[in-house]
DNA sequence: AGAATTTACTGAACCGGATAAGTGACGCGA
DNA sequence: TCGCGTCACTTATCCGGTTCAGTAAATTCT
């Protein structure tokens, strides 16, 4: 089957590939007559435009890209990404751009990714989660001059356009909460330490902790994965002076800490609160049904999706703060049992 | 930042545009010394073929799709298409195909998507899962000729090349062992009904229930979220006649049961013995953790995009059925309790 | 009415590769 | 020494859009 052209549409229309194109993509130059004949002998041949060709003449891809760089496993099970991309497609899929996913080994593979897509011109934008300190990808994306929208700053980005949520506010939020049910003992478990959005985090949580009076805030660093968050949660129970609440940086560390005090023989939450970091499904799904940080991912993802297409079409776009994660209440939470 | 192009490098080189595509192609046609040269310069300035003018002048976009037709809340906790898409993207980024992503509403909704990446050129070939009976998707393929790899058959998909797991076996290896625990009342949370995959477990669960002499093998159909998983075990739970074991369509709604079965006071796997299909971290994080049907899902995503690269360079594929899921034993069953 | 401007187009160049057809130099056999 | 084939290129065309320069007719202005 062949693909209708504009050249199709020119001979039935008798007019020139010239005047197709001009009617078809809303430019002045032909008459409204002329244009509306145009228009529907595209829809009734179903013309869609050549990517490639367009791409080729000196306008967009109409795509975007997004590199994931976690193993597999993490991925997998890691809600937060598929939320995100679900918010992405929101805003894409009307403006019917295409999103291009590649997932990778490290950052240092993510800049090469840009560098090729940046040379085969395959997406006009990308997508940059995961920001570290010093971050490699940075320089490469400035260079360039490729547009771009980071999320999970705030950091030094240069001229790229930012997105980030309010992780101070919202750990500030759930101490304060574990502290009116009279927490004294608490500790969290974080993510991966060289994200910058984990080092926000630690850095309010002490700061919180240390304004309210608590003397203990200890965040042991994991890496998101269920197995070391299960680990960091047995190392904070077995000790002496054991945290009363834990707070977890994504839900499936904080699935695994519950799991692991259950396994010796801890209630929760009479013996310990839990509060997840990032609400979904799987917090209301385990027994207790976790206290969690709930923020719309997808909105976030849509969000940045918007920003991307602002920026690939050349208007300002500034550095935004998301919403603050509110906490949502559940049983994994509780006063601490007398003792 | 401009673009190197063939052209650059040809005027570097002091040879044609011509010479310039042949020695970068191992085309016959240029002399070693002359291609070492070209291949030499086009390193030394990160030369990149631009993917539109190659897609343009008859070649291949080098990009395949996909699209996902489910609601955000499910995609973002389903382990399994993340899993997948790290398998495709194994083969692909080994052969620096892009991989597209589209997430749609509805199977209809698909159809449109194929059709305008098919006029765009924007994908060589599609992936298509969730298989459905008269599935509106495969003739349109067909109609396309785009090449496509059929996952979660079998079923009919005229000249598309299939690939499905031996799902037949998975579930008679699960219900051997059950049995031979001593279960006899065996009961199954299943997937969204109209997918064929679904079908296949529903009808051999019956035969292989029937077979080994068991009365009642019902199956209760679900969505594959968590919280109808749990309406699902409630409801079974609730009968008088009790299954002794469960076995769950997914491992999403395989925690939710458990969780049901130890709000409703059951003891697991005293009272209930629990199976799961698709491993997962999540099946080792909760508590018992959960025995569960092990399948290489990466390895079955890379198998499907070596398929469907096949298909796409013309070569003939057949319909393949990748190996057997094998039972993982843990926690989450033993024999049942006498009463 | 005649000149100036606007409208509604056409024709051609261009984007950056792939590729078929053409060309000159060289080697080789008769 | 002529003719033929092969090699190593060059030249030109094509893919399907976008866009600029040009043009004839219609409209407006004076």
């Amino acid at each position: 089957m062949k693909r209708p052209t504009i050249a199709d549409i020119a001979r039935r229309a008798g007019v020139s590939k010239g005047a197709v194109s001009y009617a078809l993509n809303g430019q002045p130059g032909v008459s409204d007559a002329t244009r509306q004949r145009i228009v529907a002998i595209a829809q009734e041949i179903g013309f869609n435009p050549n990517s490639a060709a367009r791409a080729l003449s000196g306008a967009s891809a109409r795509a975007v890209g997004l590199t994931l760089c976690r193993p597999a496993r993490i991925l997998s099970i890691e809600p937060f990404f598929m939320g995100l991309i679900s918010g992405f497609e929101q805003e894409l899929a009307a403006r019917s751009y295409a999103l291009t996913l590649q997932v990778v080994a490290t950052p240092q593979t993510e800049t090469e990714v840009y560098r090729r897509w940046w040379g085969e011109r395959r997406v006009d934008g990308v997508f940059v989660t995961d920001l570290r300190e010093n971050d490699v990808r940075i320089p490469v994306l400035n260079e360039l001059q490729l547009p771009a929208v980071v999320i999970g700053g705030p950091g030094d980005t240069g001229k790229l356009a930012q997105l980030w949520s309010d992780d101070a506010g919202a750990i500030t939020e759930a101490v304060g909460y574990l502290m009116a049910l009279g927490h004294r003992r608490i500790a969290r478990v974080g993510g991966l330490p060289d994200l910058l959005h984990t080092q926000t985090r630690t850095r309010a949580f002490s700061q919180v902790c240390a304004s309210l009076g608590l003397s203990e805030a200890i965040t042991v660093p994991s890496d998101y994965t269920g197995e070391e968050g299960g680990r960091a949660t047995r190392r904070l129970l077995i000790n002496a002076e054991r945290p009363t609440a834990i707070i977890y940086d994504n839900d499936v560390m904080a699935v695994a800490g519950l799991s692991v005090a259950q396994e010796m023989g801890l209630s929760v939450p009479g013996d310990l609160s839990i509060v997840a970091w990032d609400d979904s499904p799987l917090c209301s799904l385990v027994h207790p049904p976790l206290t969690a940080l709930s923020r719309d991912i997808a909105a976030y993802g849509a969000h940045a999706a918007r920003q991307l297409l602002a920026a690939i079409a050349g208007e300002p776009v500034g550095d935004v703060e998301e919403g603050t994660a509110h906490l949502t209440p559940r049983g994994s939470t509780a006063p601490p049992r007398e003792n």
